[in-house]
DNA sequence: ACAAAAGTGTTCCCAATACACCCATGG
DNA sequence: CCATGGGTGTATTGGGAACACTTTTGT
């Protein structure tokens, strides 16, 4: 079976930058190319959208397919249209990037046995095709975006801890809080509650505390604007 | 001639959301369609992508046919995805949102005698498509995008007065500013060089102004940050 | 002379910053 | 008991917000 156009169409794709938090170290999920071009590299999730399904949709689905990942916090970055982009032929890509909890314990190769794995963004091998790009456009957008809206903490537990928090922005935008300023602004917010649980480790048991997103909409009616 | 391909593709176009100021009020630019569906209706302009050229390439070539607009200020918007979003078939489409100076003695209908005019963003027509949510983001990123950098200068006059400037941010953020805080704030930027020219007009001459892009590019190397 | 827009400084207040010590826990 | 991370308050300062009158020009 094969589809006929009157004119030529480049094929469409999607491709998927997911952070995680991996020991304190922000990284992203790659998977490694079993057919060439670019056999054997390190390349983003990603692959044809589908007739009958959203952009989002086929973003999502791909990501289950290739790396067993589901239910993440998912959001278009950037569509790349180079026209040289694809060594075989023209294909538009549009970039989405994610955020998971836990990148421990992570991904199931996908069924087609290629090799998935966590890479620290600071030490990233070099990607096929232009995805080093779409990687860079990805993590300016994260930094940006984790500054002006409260997505930081789709990357944590569900309850965490203030000073994980803090480490998480600390990672990300790289550069050091200081800790009494960082309470007392997060608190003053107003948008976590505080659980009656603590962590436990081998010193003291720090509080843990849980993202009300209830509350942020309603905040958001009443014009608040989450900053830093 | 036709083309063949293993599997299906969407069809891929751009759509243009180009904004301008048109005596004091923010406007759109948009085309009547000459042909169904929604045949007589105003629309975004915008086309099919051709296999040798960038999204962006495509844009403005889009632009140029169709409105005769040329060396524009233009940055990529969103894409937009559903599958249903146009009734003939499957179309993807990547949006683009530009910015011209001078709205006044607007544009050539296109070659093919669709008439194009500009229209007041708080008192449009209904437009086909999902060309009314690809606007909707636009205005929203406009808004946004006018507080952090400083795109609004695209949109006056390369000499300009203080004055203008300060209805240009009225106009689009929906608020008014206090005049002596605002000449403050921009000022204290150092981006503006204060030209020997005046405006000329009924009252008082204002002094013009010039948007220094060199400097402000010298000055992000530094770490400034505009903002508002 | 008058109408309309241009231009200009100071005060106040809040929010960001800088900063250091005691507490609880596990080993 | 000691090492490690958890938790807390205050003083200072710098930037944003509020605010009103004089100047210039064309008619």
């Amino acid at each position: 079976m094969s589809f006929k156009y009157k004119y030529a169409r480049p094929a469409l794709t999607v491709d998927c930058v997911v952070f995680g938090l991996l020991e304190d170290c922000l990284s992203v999920l790659l998977i490694q190319r079993a057919a060439p071009p670019f056999q054997g590299d390190w390349a983003l999730p990603g692959g044809f959208v589908e007739m009958d399904e959203t952009l989002e949709e086929a973003a999502r689905r791909e990501l289950q397919e290739e790396t067993g990942l589901q239910d993440l916090f998912l959001e278009q970055l950037y569509t790349f249209g180079d026209v040289k982009r694809d060594p075989r032929e023209r294909i538009v890509s549009v970039a989405y990037y994610g955020l998971v909890r836990q990148a421990a314990h992570p991904p199931h190769a996908g069924s087609d046995a290629r090799s998935v794995a966590w890479h620290p963004v600071d030490e990233l091998p070099s990607l096929a095709f232009d995805h080093s790009q779409i990687l860079a456009k990805a993590s300016e957008r994260l930094q940006a975006k984790v500054q002006y809206q409260p997505i930081g903490f789709e990357l944590l537990p569900q309850k965490f801890t203030l000073t994980q928090l803090q480490i998480l922005y600390e990672t990300i935008l790289g550069r050091s809080f200081d800790k009494r300023n960082f309470r007392k602004k997060i608190m003053g917010m107003d948008l976590l509650e505080s659980l009656e649980e603590f962590s436990s480790g081998p010193h003291r048991a720090a509080r843990l505390y849980r993202f009300n997103r209830r509350r942020y909409q309603m905040l958001l009616k009443k014009g608040f604007h989450f900053e830093l």
